[in-house]
DNA sequence: ACCGATCGTTGAAAATGTCAATGAGTTATT
DNA sequence: AATAACTCATTGACATTTTCAACGATCGGT
C-alpha cells in the first residue's frame, strides 16, 4: 500500500522492438520472477523450490524425470533442488511403482503445511503484477498460454 | 522438415499447477530461448546480443542506461554486450547528445546488415514457435503482455 | 541373456545474475 | 561559485543457473 505505483513506460517501448514476443515475455518473466522471488524468500524457498513443492503436493505423484521435463530444468537441476527439500524434511523420495528406476516426489505433512501458506502469498504476488489487467483479460492470457504451449 | 511435431501434453498439464501464470511464462520463455539461440547461433549472436544489435539498429539510439532498463539486465551486463560487439565491429558508443556521461550504442552498416538477415531468421523462429495460435490471438496476446507491462 | 535406451546422480565448464566500488560528469543547494 | 548528492559507465568479485558428459542401476525388446 505504498500509494501509487507509477508504470514508467520506457521510451524505447515505442519502437516495433516491443512487438518482439519473446522480449516481452523476458521482460514480464524477470518481473514477475523477482517479485516472486522476494515474497518467497521469508519461507525460505525460492521459485524453482516452491514449484517443486507445489507439484510434490498436488497428488499427481511426480517423477524427478517429470518434474524435469515440465519445469523446463535439467535432471540435475531436479536432484539439488530435492536434496535440498528432502533436507528440510518437506518432500521424500518414493521409488516407483512399476519402474524402480525412478522417483516420485511426495510432500511430507510439513511440506503441505508450508505449502499451503507459501501458496496464498504466491496468489497475491501474482494479483499484484497483473492488477493492469481486468478479470477476464487474464483468464484470456492463461488461455493463450496454454494454448502456445499445448496447442 | 522432420515430418509432424507431435505437440506432447504432459501429464503434469492437467493439475492446477498449469494456471500458475507464472509456471507458463517460465516455460514458453525457456522453450523460445532456447529456439531462438539455436537460431542466432549461425550468426555468432545469442538472444542478449541479438537484442542489443536490434535496438542499435531502430534509430532510438539508446543509451546503455536505457539498455539495461529495457532488457532489465544489470549495467554491467550491457558492457560486456556491447564490448562484444564492439569488438567485432558491429556497433559503436558514441558520447552522449546532452550528458557526456552516457554513451549511446549505434549500429555500423555491418551490423545493420547482420541485424536484417538476423531478423528474418527470428521471424521465422517467432512463428514457428507460436504456430498453435491464429493470427488475431497472437496479436491479441502481444497487446495482453504489454498491458501487464506497462498498463 | 544380451543390447540399446532411460532414470537419477555426480561433477565440471560456461553463461547469467547480483552487488559493491570507482572516476567522470551532472544537478541541486546554498 | 562551491559544494554535496546523484547518475552513468565500468571494473571486479562472487553466487546462482545453465549446459554437458559420464556412470551405475534398471528397463524393454529381441
Amino acid at each position: 500500500m505504498s500509494g501509487h505505483d507509477e508504470v514508467v513506460i520506457p521510451r524505447l517501448a515505442e519502437g516495433a522492438v516491443a512487438n518482439d514476443i519473446g522480449l516481452l515475455l523476458a521482460k514480464l518473466r524477470a518481473a514477475g520472477s523477482e517479485f516472486n522471488n522476494k515474497a518467497l524468500a521469508e519461507f525460505g524457498l525460492r521459485e524453482r523450490s516452491y514449484s517443486v513443492l507445489r507439484l510434490a503436493c498436488s497428488g499427481l505423484e511426480p517423477t524427478q524425470r517429470e518434474l524435469a521435463d515440465f519445469l523446463a530444468l535439467d535432471p540435475s537441476q531436479i536432484v539439488a533442488l530435492v536434496d535440498d527439500l528432502e533436507g528440510r524434511g518437506l518432500v521424500s523420495r518414493e521409488q516407483g511403482r512399476t519402474d524402480r528406476r525412478q522417483k516420485i516426489v511426495l510432500a511430507t505433512p510439513e511440506g503441505e503445511r508450508l505449502h499451503a501458506t507459501a501458496e496464498t502469498a504466491m496468489r497475491e504476488c501474482e494479483a499484484e503484477q497483473f492488477s493492469a489487467l481486468a478479470p477476464d483479460e487474464l483468464t484470456s492470457l492463461r488461455t493463450l498460454l496454454r494454448k502456445a504451449l499445448w496447442g
